[in-house]
DNA sequence: TTAAGGTTACGAAATTATTCATACATTGCT
DNA sequence: AGCAATGTATGAATAATTTCGTAACCTTAA
């Protein structure tokens, strides 16, 4: 199995992926103007991050319009996981479990919520 | 009350934060030989950094002597509490639940661990 | 045919982060 | 005094990220 190097993407990059994560795939323009209500920037610096993500490889395009239509080729369950771990190693010392309490005890959940995250670790208890 | 403008300590930083945070305070060649065990890296490299740092008012330092003392400004708890909020809106959706959920999900913790988020799940459960 | 509008490509500037060489100051030792 | 060791300060090179101006290309409507 080749390695292939572990590219992190930037926070930039993050937004527009969490936008292709929704729509499972999306235009220039369609990311641009969904990125505009949070910030703003010139729709040719969107064109260019898109493209660099293209090179990087954390997307695809079709390009056979005139309009190229972009995807996510790193899943968001990946990218989540690669940057819980590592926050955990140079945040909370490796401990899960600690930046786990942290998550908890600083923000309101729902009943809901909590009885999921119950219901989890009963799971993870029993495969002990 | 000013606002103080939320400078967001970079990788690097972080690294240095820690040993600080660990031993209270340090001189550069402290911090220095702490993190050569994992990285390589020159003398006056870490000095600068933590000359930046000092700038930025990430850190203070005692210089009545000429080995400078450096000692955090930043708390460890703020700076975890940061990155959590900013990981859990930039990945998570705003919902801290499914970050604890993943982190969970991921990781091997002990028994005590999971015993005591439980706890702490049965606590946030009472409040309601 | 021409003009307008939307698109990509490309290059470069601006900004931020990282790394390090060098110079200079202080201290302690011989 | 002179030298080595250990500090700090500073400026600059490099790299990575973000931003955007400009040009070229299509398509469509007048």
């Amino acid at each position: 199995m080749i390695k292939s190097k572990l590219l992190k993407p930037t926070e930039s990059e993050i937004e527009i992926l969490s936008i292709l994560w929704d729509r499972k795939n999306a235009t220039v323009r369609t990311v641009h103007e969904e990125l505009c209500k949070t910030k703003d920037a010139g729709y040719t610096t969107t064109l260019k991050l898109m493209q660099i993500m293209f090179e990087k490889k954390l997307v695809t395009r079709d390009d056979s319009n005139k309009t190229h239509i972009y995807t996510a080729v790193v899943t968001k369950e990946k990218t989540q996981k690669q940057f819980l771990n590592r926050m955990i190693d140079s945040l909370f010392a490796g401990s899960s479990a600690d930046l786990v309490l942290h998550a908890l005890g600083q923000s309101n959940n729902t009943d809901a919520e909590l009885e999921k995250i119950q219901h989890l670790i009963d799971e993870l208890k029993l495969k002990k």
